[in-house]
DNA sequence: CAGGATCCCATATGATACTG
DNA sequence: CAGTATCATATGGGATCCTG
């Protein structure tokens, strides 16, 4: 099996088909709401981000940028002003990302009604 | 700010955005996986899915199956034989699902090669 | 202001053994 | 065979403080 020799635990982003690794990535918690915000806002200071993010805080804030910027979905922008001005920009692999997020997103709309009646139905019942 | 009181854990599932709920499903480990299995592959039986989804364990199959049960997603039947045999398949909801994911997928097994080749950019610079 | 460094806990998940 | 219960552990993620 294909688990990581220390901790035991299996890892998502590896694994012979490729397509976990991205979909690893995509499963984050922040990175579509990051995507997503990136696509409707345009560039976007780290400090805009956190704002229009709720509840995601500093440090998941880079980690998440980080990895978008090292998988070439974000471009990170650095102005030395001072005190020091950064901006995150979607690249153009991360805009045709954020069509696919937006894929997911306009379902989740369109079927919130029938997950949330299915959840109250088997609640019910068990 | 929306936290878990308890664990101060923010929880994704929550939230005023009903999108995250699902996006937050969604982006369960295992949760595409099982979807794009049983989309590819028809009605399956625990065990086959087992086998079918490399790495996954009884507990994460058997987890990820009642969320997915819950949300409507997933349809599970028990025959009564002995021993008893139970077979899970996608409802029409799941069905529409499993369409979005597929699009993730496709996208990301466009995509793979540019990842990569950023991710090793990124990785020499620094 | 951007973000790195720490400390710390809850939870996700693996492993294993058990029940009907 | 399908599923549950239990134990152990690493990782995710929050809260804070610190630096250029």
């Amino acid at each position: 099996m294909d688990t990581d020799q220390v901790s035991g635990r299996w890892d998502a982003t590896k694994g012979a088909c490729p397509t976990r690794q991205v979909l690893g990535r995509i499963g984050d918690t922040w990175t579509m709401l990051v995507i997503s915000t990136l696509e409707s806002r345009g560039t976007l200071r780290s400090g805009e981000l956190k704002a229009a993010i709720e509840g995601i805080t500093q440090k998941m804030l880079t980690q998440t940028l980080r990895h978008l910027e090292r998988d070439g979905v974000v471009r990170r922008d650095v102005v030395p002003t001072v005190p020091v001005t950064v901006t995150y920009t979607l690249t153009p692999l991360g805009v045709s990302l954020s069509a696919a997020v937006a894929t997911m997103r306009t379902w989740a709309y369109t079927h919130m009604d029938e997950i949330v009646a299915a959840r109250n139905e088997f609640d019910e019942g068990h």
